[in-house]
DNA sequence: TTAAATATTTAAGCAAGCTTAAAAATTAAT
DNA sequence: ATTAATTTTTAAGCTTGCTTAAATATTTAA
Protein backbone atom coordinates (compact mmCIF):
# COMPACT_ATOMS: atom_id res chain seq x y z
CA UNK A 1 0.00 0.00 0.00
CA UNK A 2 0.68 3.52 -0.79
CA UNK A 3 2.29 6.08 2.07
CA UNK A 4 -0.92 7.77 0.96
CA UNK A 5 -3.21 5.22 2.32
CA UNK A 6 -1.45 4.00 4.76
CA UNK A 7 -1.20 7.78 6.80
CA UNK A 8 -4.91 8.07 5.74
CA UNK A 9 -6.08 4.85 7.29
CA UNK A 10 -4.07 5.55 10.33
CA UNK A 11 -5.21 9.16 10.47
CA UNK A 12 -8.68 7.41 10.79
CA UNK A 13 -7.83 4.85 12.97
CA UNK A 14 -6.18 7.34 15.36
CA UNK A 15 -8.78 9.86 15.44
CA UNK A 16 -11.66 7.64 16.14
CA UNK A 17 -9.82 6.26 19.32
CA UNK A 18 -7.52 9.56 20.34
CA UNK A 19 -9.18 12.79 19.58
CA UNK A 20 -12.77 11.57 19.29
CA UNK A 21 -13.72 14.11 16.80
CA UNK A 22 -16.27 13.41 13.90
CA UNK A 23 -14.32 11.13 11.64
CA UNK A 24 -15.46 12.67 7.84
CA UNK A 25 -13.43 13.29 5.33
CA UNK A 26 -12.90 16.89 5.87
CA UNK A 27 -11.46 16.03 9.80
CA UNK A 28 -9.18 13.61 7.95
CA UNK A 29 -8.42 16.22 5.48
CA UNK A 30 -6.97 18.81 8.52
CA UNK A 31 -4.79 16.42 10.46
CA UNK A 32 -3.02 14.77 6.43
CA UNK A 33 -2.73 18.43 5.40
CA UNK A 34 -4.56 18.02 2.04
CA UNK A 35 -7.72 19.26 1.37
CA UNK A 36 -11.27 17.53 1.75
CA UNK A 37 -12.10 17.27 -1.71
CA UNK A 38 -9.26 14.95 -1.56
CA UNK A 39 -10.09 13.16 1.32
CA UNK A 40 -13.45 12.30 -0.14
CA UNK A 41 -12.07 11.09 -2.71
CA UNK A 42 -9.59 8.72 -0.99
CA UNK A 43 -12.82 7.77 1.23
CA UNK A 44 -14.09 6.49 -1.95
CA UNK A 45 -11.39 4.50 -3.42
CA UNK A 46 -10.62 3.00 -0.19
CA UNK A 47 -14.10 1.81 0.24
CA UNK A 48 -14.08 -0.05 -3.09
CA UNK A 49 -10.90 -1.70 -1.62
CA UNK A 50 -12.44 -2.95 1.15
CA UNK A 51 -10.67 -0.63 4.30
CA UNK A 52 -13.52 1.26 5.25
CA UNK A 53 -17.12 2.17 4.73
CA UNK A 54 -18.22 5.49 3.03
CA UNK A 55 -21.80 6.86 2.73
CA UNK A 56 -21.98 10.53 1.81
CA UNK A 57 -21.71 12.78 4.37
CA UNK A 58 -21.95 10.18 7.64
CA UNK A 59 -18.71 9.11 9.57
CA UNK A 60 -15.61 7.09 7.67
CA UNK A 61 -15.80 3.90 9.30
CA UNK A 62 -13.03 1.29 9.34
CA UNK A 63 -13.14 -1.91 7.73
CA UNK A 64 -11.81 -5.06 9.90
CA UNK A 65 -8.79 -5.22 7.49
CA UNK A 66 -8.33 -1.50 7.18
CA UNK A 67 -8.32 -1.68 11.17
CA UNK A 68 -5.68 -4.06 11.38
CA UNK A 69 -3.44 -2.06 8.29
CA UNK A 70 -3.57 0.82 10.91
CA UNK A 71 -2.72 -1.38 13.96
CA UNK A 72 -0.05 -2.55 11.54
CA UNK A 73 1.73 0.81 10.87
CA UNK A 74 1.19 2.30 14.91
CA UNK A 75 2.86 -0.79 15.49
CA UNK A 76 5.82 -0.42 13.35
CA UNK A 77 5.56 4.20 14.67
CA UNK A 78 5.93 2.63 17.99
CA UNK A 79 8.34 0.18 17.70
CA UNK A 80 10.73 2.34 15.83
CA UNK A 81 10.32 5.09 18.87
CA UNK A 82 11.07 2.42 21.05
CA UNK A 83 14.14 1.44 19.20
CA UNK A 84 15.43 4.87 18.61
CA UNK A 85 14.59 6.07 21.98
CA UNK A 86 16.61 3.60 22.97
CA UNK A 87 19.63 2.99 20.86
CA UNK A 88 20.81 7.20 20.21
CA UNK A 89 18.92 8.70 22.81
CA UNK A 90 17.12 10.78 21.09
CA UNK A 91 13.75 13.07 21.97
CA UNK A 92 10.76 12.43 21.73
CA UNK A 93 10.15 14.74 19.04
CA UNK A 94 12.53 13.69 17.31
CA UNK A 95 11.93 9.99 17.59
CA UNK A 96 7.95 10.56 16.31
CA UNK A 97 9.49 12.95 13.24
CA UNK A 98 11.92 10.01 12.23
CA UNK A 99 9.15 7.17 13.31
CA UNK A 100 6.52 8.98 10.86
CA UNK A 101 8.92 8.00 7.81
CA UNK A 102 10.22 4.74 8.53
CA UNK A 103 7.33 2.89 10.09
CA UNK A 104 5.93 3.26 5.74
CA UNK A 105 9.34 1.30 4.63
CA UNK A 106 9.73 -1.45 7.50
CA UNK A 107 8.46 -4.87 6.46
CA UNK A 108 6.97 -7.62 9.02
CA UNK A 109 10.20 -9.17 9.27
CA UNK A 110 11.99 -6.43 10.17
CA UNK A 111 9.67 -5.15 12.56
CA UNK A 112 9.65 -8.64 14.52
CA UNK A 113 13.63 -8.03 14.67
CA UNK A 114 13.46 -5.11 16.15
CA UNK A 115 10.38 -6.06 18.74
CA UNK A 116 12.57 -9.30 19.30
CA UNK A 117 15.55 -6.75 20.16
CA UNK A 118 13.66 -4.71 22.42
CA UNK A 119 12.42 -7.83 24.23
CA UNK A 120 8.86 -6.91 22.81
CA UNK A 121 7.91 -4.38 24.61
CA UNK A 122 4.17 -3.39 25.45
CA UNK A 123 4.89 0.46 25.66
CA UNK A 124 6.76 3.06 23.49
CA UNK A 125 8.35 6.06 25.36
CA UNK A 126 5.66 8.21 24.76
CA UNK A 127 4.13 5.75 27.22
CA UNK A 128 1.49 4.82 24.13
CA UNK A 129 0.68 0.70 24.14
CA UNK A 130 2.56 -1.12 21.13
CA UNK A 131 0.02 -3.64 19.13
CA UNK A 132 1.61 -7.26 18.61
CA UNK A 133 2.10 -8.76 14.86
CA UNK A 134 -1.70 -9.41 15.11
CA UNK A 135 -2.63 -6.21 16.14
CA UNK A 136 -4.01 -6.74 19.26
CA UNK A 137 -3.49 -4.24 22.43
CA UNK A 138 -4.14 -6.47 25.36
CA UNK A 139 -2.69 -3.94 27.80
CA UNK A 140 -5.76 -2.67 29.58
CA UNK A 141 -5.12 1.58 29.93
CA UNK A 142 -6.08 2.64 33.57
CA UNK A 143 -4.88 6.42 33.31
CA UNK A 144 -6.02 9.32 33.32
CA UNK A 145 -5.30 13.07 32.58
CA UNK A 146 -3.48 14.88 35.14
CA UNK A 147 -6.60 17.48 35.08
CA UNK A 148 -8.68 14.12 36.59
CA UNK A 149 -6.35 13.48 40.12
CA UNK A 150 -7.18 14.34 43.37
CA UNK A 151 -5.07 17.07 45.56
CA UNK A 152 -2.04 15.11 47.80
CA UNK A 153 -1.98 11.89 45.87
CA UNK A 154 0.81 10.35 43.93
CA UNK A 155 0.98 8.94 40.50
CA UNK A 156 3.53 7.88 38.11
CA UNK A 157 3.01 9.36 34.01
CA UNK A 158 2.37 6.68 31.70
CA UNK A 159 1.48 8.67 28.40
CA UNK A 160 2.68 11.91 26.94
CA UNK A 161 -0.06 12.56 24.37
CA UNK A 162 1.42 14.36 21.48
CA UNK A 163 3.74 15.38 19.00
CA UNK A 164 4.52 19.16 19.59
CA UNK A 165 7.88 19.56 20.36
CA UNK A 166 7.64 22.70 22.53
CA UNK A 167 5.97 20.65 25.00
CA UNK A 168 8.06 17.36 24.74
CA UNK A 169 10.77 19.72 25.58
CA UNK A 170 9.45 21.45 28.37
CA UNK A 171 8.63 17.91 29.67
CA UNK A 172 12.08 16.64 29.11
CA UNK A 173 13.72 19.67 31.02
CA UNK A 174 11.06 19.55 34.27
CA UNK A 175 11.53 15.67 34.60
CA UNK A 176 8.25 15.04 33.22
CA UNK A 177 8.90 11.65 31.72
CA UNK A 178 7.61 8.71 31.17
CA UNK A 179 7.44 6.50 34.05
CA UNK A 180 8.41 9.53 36.93
CA UNK A 181 6.61 9.75 39.79
CA UNK A 182 5.02 13.08 41.13
CA UNK A 183 2.37 14.72 43.36
CA UNK A 184 -0.58 16.70 43.39
CA UNK A 185 -0.05 19.17 45.58
CA UNK A 186 -3.47 21.46 44.56
CA UNK A 187 -5.99 21.35 42.01
CA UNK A 188 -7.22 24.79 40.83
CA UNK A 189 -10.72 23.85 39.68
CA UNK A 190 -11.67 27.31 38.52
CA UNK A 191 -9.10 28.06 36.63
CA UNK A 192 -8.18 24.69 35.47
CA UNK A 193 -4.46 24.70 36.42
CA UNK A 194 -2.83 22.09 38.90
CA UNK A 195 0.10 22.06 40.71
CA UNK A 196 2.05 19.26 40.99
CA UNK A 197 5.72 18.37 42.60
CA UNK A 198 8.11 16.06 40.91
CA UNK A 199 11.74 16.11 41.73
CA UNK A 200 11.46 18.02 44.45
CA UNK A 201 10.17 20.77 42.30
CA UNK A 202 6.88 22.44 42.02
CA UNK A 203 5.28 23.12 38.96
CA UNK A 204 1.83 24.49 37.69
CA UNK A 205 0.50 23.14 34.43
CA UNK A 206 -2.96 24.45 32.70
CA UNK A 207 -5.52 22.31 31.20
CA UNK A 208 -2.99 22.74 27.64
CA UNK A 209 -0.72 20.26 29.16
CA UNK A 210 -3.10 18.07 32.25
CA UNK A 211 -5.20 17.13 29.13
CA UNK A 212 -2.20 15.29 27.66
CA UNK A 213 -0.08 14.11 30.15
CA UNK A 214 -1.86 10.94 31.23
CA UNK A 215 -0.66 9.38 34.64
CA UNK A 216 -1.21 5.85 36.66
CA UNK A 217 -2.12 6.15 40.96
CA UNK A 218 0.23 4.73 42.89
CA UNK A 219 -0.51 1.76 44.72
CA UNK B 1 13.07 14.18 -3.87
CA UNK B 2 10.85 11.31 -4.79
CA UNK B 3 12.26 7.90 -4.28
CA UNK B 4 11.85 6.90 -8.33
CA UNK B 5 14.39 10.35 -8.34
CA UNK B 6 16.80 8.63 -5.94
CA UNK B 7 16.66 5.46 -7.02
CA UNK B 8 17.81 6.56 -10.80
CA UNK B 9 20.31 9.05 -9.91
CA UNK B 10 21.64 6.05 -7.49
CA UNK B 11 21.65 4.12 -10.33
CA UNK B 12 23.45 6.13 -12.77
CA UNK B 13 26.35 6.43 -10.19
CA UNK B 14 26.26 2.65 -9.64
CA UNK B 15 25.92 1.79 -13.24
CA UNK B 16 29.35 4.44 -13.78
CA UNK B 17 31.32 2.80 -10.78
CA UNK B 18 30.51 -0.76 -10.79
CA UNK B 19 29.58 -2.41 -14.01
CA UNK B 20 30.92 0.14 -16.31
CA UNK B 21 28.45 -0.30 -19.30
CA UNK B 22 26.69 2.22 -21.38
CA UNK B 23 25.38 4.48 -19.19
CA UNK B 24 21.99 5.49 -21.50
CA UNK B 25 18.36 5.62 -20.19
CA UNK B 26 18.18 2.19 -21.77
CA UNK B 27 20.53 0.61 -19.46
CA UNK B 28 18.89 2.31 -16.06
CA UNK B 29 15.98 1.60 -17.19
CA UNK B 30 16.73 -2.46 -17.08
CA UNK B 31 17.97 -1.57 -13.85
CA UNK B 32 15.09 0.27 -12.28
CA UNK B 33 12.52 -2.19 -13.93
CA UNK B 34 10.84 0.32 -15.85
CA UNK B 35 10.88 1.27 -19.74
CA UNK B 36 13.45 2.54 -21.64
CA UNK B 37 10.45 5.65 -22.37
CA UNK B 38 10.41 6.10 -19.15
CA UNK B 39 14.09 6.30 -18.43
CA UNK B 40 14.26 9.25 -21.09
CA UNK B 41 11.71 11.12 -19.47
CA UNK B 42 13.05 10.61 -16.82
CA UNK B 43 16.39 11.80 -17.65
CA UNK B 44 15.16 15.18 -19.17
CA UNK B 45 13.48 15.95 -16.37
CA UNK B 46 16.64 15.62 -13.95
CA UNK B 47 19.04 17.34 -16.37
CA UNK B 48 16.23 20.32 -15.97
CA UNK B 49 16.43 19.73 -12.14
CA UNK B 50 20.78 20.11 -12.82
CA UNK B 51 20.93 16.81 -11.18
CA UNK B 52 22.81 15.12 -15.01
CA UNK B 53 23.13 16.18 -18.58
CA UNK B 54 21.43 15.01 -20.91
CA UNK B 55 21.78 14.88 -24.83
CA UNK B 56 19.91 12.96 -27.36
CA UNK B 57 21.52 9.54 -27.77
CA UNK B 58 24.37 10.04 -25.58
CA UNK B 59 25.63 9.08 -22.20
CA UNK B 60 24.23 10.11 -18.66
CA UNK B 61 26.16 12.62 -16.89
CA UNK B 62 25.68 13.46 -13.30
CA UNK B 63 26.52 16.72 -12.53
CA UNK B 64 28.28 17.43 -8.75
CA UNK B 65 24.44 17.49 -7.55
CA UNK B 66 23.80 14.63 -8.74
CA UNK B 67 26.83 12.84 -7.72
CA UNK B 68 26.38 14.55 -3.96
CA UNK B 69 22.37 13.02 -4.12
CA UNK B 70 23.82 9.81 -5.48
CA UNK B 71 26.88 9.34 -2.75
CA UNK B 72 24.02 10.49 0.20
CA UNK B 73 21.71 7.60 -0.62
CA UNK B 74 24.33 4.74 -1.34
CA UNK B 75 25.51 6.31 2.48
CA UNK B 76 22.73 5.84 3.75
CA UNK B 77 22.25 2.45 2.09
CA UNK B 78 25.65 1.07 3.04
CA UNK B 79 25.28 2.16 6.99
CA UNK B 80 21.82 0.62 7.44
CA UNK B 81 23.50 -2.37 6.14
CA UNK B 82 25.96 -2.22 8.43
CA UNK B 83 23.24 -1.47 11.33
CA UNK B 84 20.71 -4.59 10.64
CA UNK B 85 23.75 -7.04 10.24
CA UNK B 86 25.67 -5.80 13.38
CA UNK B 87 22.30 -5.60 15.86
CA UNK B 88 19.99 -8.35 14.16
CA UNK B 89 22.77 -10.33 12.89
CA UNK B 90 20.36 -10.54 9.26
CA UNK B 91 22.22 -12.22 6.33
CA UNK B 92 23.36 -9.99 3.24
CA UNK B 93 20.87 -10.43 1.16
CA UNK B 94 17.99 -9.19 4.04
CA UNK B 95 20.18 -6.51 4.75
CA UNK B 96 20.35 -5.48 1.36
CA UNK B 97 16.63 -5.69 1.03
CA UNK B 98 15.37 -3.54 3.79
CA UNK B 99 18.20 -0.75 3.24
CA UNK B 100 17.23 -0.39 0.14
CA UNK B 101 14.13 0.90 1.42
CA UNK B 102 14.45 2.27 4.57
CA UNK B 103 17.89 4.45 2.54
CA UNK B 104 14.91 6.42 1.24
CA UNK B 105 13.37 7.51 4.39
CA UNK B 106 16.39 8.37 6.45
CA UNK B 107 17.33 12.22 7.76
CA UNK B 108 21.03 13.34 7.46
CA UNK B 109 20.45 13.25 11.30
CA UNK B 110 19.21 9.71 11.88
CA UNK B 111 22.41 8.66 9.47
CA UNK B 112 24.97 10.78 11.55
CA UNK B 113 23.04 8.88 14.60
CA UNK B 114 23.83 5.17 13.07
CA UNK B 115 27.20 6.02 11.73
CA UNK B 116 28.35 7.32 15.12
CA UNK B 117 26.44 4.34 17.17
CA UNK B 118 28.71 1.83 14.93
CA UNK B 119 31.86 4.29 14.98
CA UNK B 120 31.60 5.77 11.39
CA UNK B 121 32.93 2.23 9.97
CA UNK B 122 34.41 2.97 6.48
CA UNK B 123 33.31 -0.43 5.06
CA UNK B 124 29.74 -2.41 5.05
CA UNK B 125 29.57 -6.16 5.41
CA UNK B 126 29.73 -6.62 1.81
CA UNK B 127 33.28 -4.75 2.00
CA UNK B 128 31.57 -1.65 0.01
CA UNK B 129 33.33 1.80 1.28
CA UNK B 130 30.73 4.21 2.90
CA UNK B 131 30.95 7.71 2.02
CA UNK B 132 31.61 9.99 4.70
CA UNK B 133 28.61 12.59 5.36
CA UNK B 134 30.73 15.13 2.64
CA UNK B 135 30.26 12.24 -0.11
CA UNK B 136 33.95 11.89 -0.17
CA UNK B 137 35.09 8.08 -0.58
CA UNK B 138 38.56 8.76 1.73
CA UNK B 139 39.98 4.86 1.33
CA UNK B 140 41.79 3.80 -1.28
CA UNK B 141 40.20 0.19 -2.49
CA UNK B 142 43.29 -2.23 -3.96
CA UNK B 143 41.30 -5.17 -3.70
CA UNK B 144 41.22 -7.03 -6.80
CA UNK B 145 38.95 -9.91 -7.78
CA UNK B 146 39.61 -13.72 -7.46
CA UNK B 147 39.93 -14.24 -10.97
CA UNK B 148 43.19 -12.12 -10.64
CA UNK B 149 45.02 -13.74 -7.91
CA UNK B 150 48.07 -16.18 -7.97
CA UNK B 151 48.24 -20.05 -6.78
CA UNK B 152 49.54 -20.18 -3.42
CA UNK B 153 49.18 -16.79 -2.00
CA UNK B 154 47.25 -15.69 0.92
CA UNK B 155 44.50 -13.14 0.52
CA UNK B 156 41.69 -11.50 2.65
CA UNK B 157 38.11 -11.61 1.84
CA UNK B 158 37.30 -7.80 0.80
CA UNK B 159 34.33 -7.61 -0.74
CA UNK B 160 31.26 -9.46 -2.09
CA UNK B 161 29.92 -8.21 -5.21
CA UNK B 162 25.92 -9.03 -5.55
CA UNK B 163 22.79 -8.77 -4.13
CA UNK B 164 21.58 -12.27 -5.08
CA UNK B 165 20.48 -14.08 -2.31
CA UNK B 166 21.63 -17.90 -3.60
CA UNK B 167 25.25 -16.23 -4.16
CA UNK B 168 25.08 -15.13 -0.44
CA UNK B 169 23.63 -17.85 1.03
CA UNK B 170 26.30 -20.07 -0.91
CA UNK B 171 28.92 -17.69 0.62
CA UNK B 172 27.61 -17.71 3.89
CA UNK B 173 27.82 -21.76 4.06
CA UNK B 174 31.13 -21.65 3.10
CA UNK B 175 33.27 -19.05 5.32
CA UNK B 176 33.53 -16.74 2.12
CA UNK B 177 32.43 -13.71 3.95
CA UNK B 178 34.55 -10.02 4.86
CA UNK B 179 37.80 -10.45 6.28
CA UNK B 180 37.91 -14.06 6.30
CA UNK B 181 41.28 -15.58 5.11
CA UNK B 182 41.94 -18.03 2.33
CA UNK B 183 44.80 -19.63 -0.06
CA UNK B 184 44.48 -19.98 -3.66
CA UNK B 185 45.59 -23.33 -4.70
CA UNK B 186 45.00 -23.40 -8.17
CA UNK B 187 44.08 -21.69 -11.15
CA UNK B 188 42.44 -23.36 -14.10
CA UNK B 189 43.26 -20.80 -16.63
CA UNK B 190 41.69 -22.13 -19.61
CA UNK B 191 38.51 -22.92 -17.85
CA UNK B 192 38.20 -20.10 -15.80
CA UNK B 193 38.22 -21.30 -12.71
CA UNK B 194 40.10 -20.84 -9.33
CA UNK B 195 40.39 -23.70 -6.65
CA UNK B 196 40.67 -22.13 -3.12
CA UNK B 197 41.55 -23.62 0.02
CA UNK B 198 39.19 -21.81 3.36
CA UNK B 199 38.47 -23.14 6.61
CA UNK B 200 40.46 -26.44 5.81
CA UNK B 201 37.74 -26.68 2.43
CA UNK B 202 38.65 -26.91 -0.65
CA UNK B 203 36.45 -25.06 -2.91
CA UNK B 204 36.46 -24.56 -6.87
CA UNK B 205 34.81 -21.50 -8.17
CA UNK B 206 34.17 -20.63 -11.74
CA UNK B 207 33.97 -17.04 -13.20
CA UNK B 208 30.55 -16.09 -12.52
CA UNK B 209 31.79 -16.40 -8.79
CA UNK B 210 35.81 -15.33 -9.02
CA UNK B 211 34.83 -11.99 -10.98
CA UNK B 212 32.27 -10.72 -8.10
CA UNK B 213 34.92 -11.77 -4.68
CA UNK B 214 37.22 -9.13 -3.96
CA UNK B 215 40.65 -9.91 -1.78
CA UNK B 216 43.28 -7.63 -0.96
CA UNK B 217 46.57 -10.24 -0.79
CA UNK B 218 47.87 -10.67 3.12
CA UNK B 219 51.14 -9.30 4.58
C1' DT C 1 -38.57 26.91 10.92
C1' DT C 2 -36.25 29.32 8.00
C1' DA C 3 -32.08 31.75 6.80
C1' DA C 4 -27.19 31.85 7.32
C1' DA C 5 -23.01 29.53 8.09
C1' DT C 6 -20.40 25.52 7.55
C1' DA C 7 -19.06 21.21 5.64
C1' DT C 8 -19.09 17.86 1.98
C1' DT C 9 -19.23 16.46 -2.56
C1' DT C 10 -18.74 16.96 -7.52
C1' DA C 11 -16.20 18.50 -11.43
C1' DA C 12 -12.30 19.82 -13.93
C1' DG C 13 -7.49 19.91 -14.06
C1' DC C 14 -2.49 19.18 -12.94
C1' DA C 15 2.21 16.75 -12.01
C1' DA C 16 4.70 12.53 -11.31
C1' DG C 17 5.81 8.19 -13.05
C1' DC C 18 4.67 4.89 -15.39
C1' DT C 19 2.84 2.15 -19.91
C1' DT C 20 2.66 0.67 -25.11
C1' DA C 21 3.30 1.60 -29.94
C1' DA C 22 5.32 4.02 -33.64
C1' DA C 23 9.05 6.95 -35.49
C1' DA C 24 13.84 8.14 -35.72
C1' DA C 25 18.58 7.52 -34.89
C1' DT C 26 22.47 4.67 -33.96
C1' DT C 27 25.13 0.51 -34.21
C1' DA C 28 26.31 -3.90 -36.20
C1' DA C 29 26.81 -6.93 -39.99
C1' DT C 30 27.16 -8.42 -44.48
C1' DA D 1 28.55 1.19 -47.99
C1' DT D 2 24.23 -0.32 -47.55
C1' DT D 3 21.11 -3.04 -45.16
C1' DA D 4 19.48 -5.10 -41.02
C1' DA D 5 19.13 -5.15 -36.11
C1' DT D 6 19.05 -2.68 -32.06
C1' DT D 7 18.36 1.23 -29.28
C1' DT D 8 16.49 5.65 -28.28
C1' DT D 9 13.09 8.97 -28.61
C1' DT D 10 8.50 10.74 -29.37
C1' DA D 11 3.63 10.53 -28.76
C1' DA D 12 -0.52 9.30 -26.61
C1' DG D 13 -2.58 7.58 -22.60
C1' DC D 14 -3.21 5.70 -17.82
C1' DT D 15 -3.31 5.85 -12.42
C1' DT D 16 -2.41 8.05 -8.11
C1' DG D 17 -2.87 11.80 -5.32
C1' DC D 18 -3.35 16.05 -5.11
C1' DT D 19 -5.50 21.14 -6.32
C1' DT D 20 -9.32 24.93 -6.79
C1' DA D 21 -14.00 26.31 -7.72
C1' DA D 22 -18.73 25.48 -7.84
C1' DA D 23 -22.75 22.83 -6.39
C1' DT D 24 -25.15 20.53 -2.82
C1' DA D 25 -26.19 18.98 1.65
C1' DT D 26 -26.03 19.51 6.63
C1' DT D 27 -25.78 22.04 10.79
C1' DT D 28 -26.34 26.11 13.54
C1' DA D 29 -28.60 30.03 15.01
C1' DA D 30 -31.82 33.53 15.07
Amino acid sequence: MSVAVENFVKAIYKNKHHDHKDTKPGTIAKKLGISSAAATDMSKKLAERGLLKYEKYQELQLTEAGTKMALNIVRKHRLWESFLFKLFDMSLHDIHREAELLEHETSDFLAEKISDYLGNPKFDPHGDPIPDANGDITTVDMSIALSQTKEGKNYIISRLMSDDKEFFDFCASNGLKYGNTLTITKQFAKNKMTQLSINNNTILLNEDFTNIIYVNETN
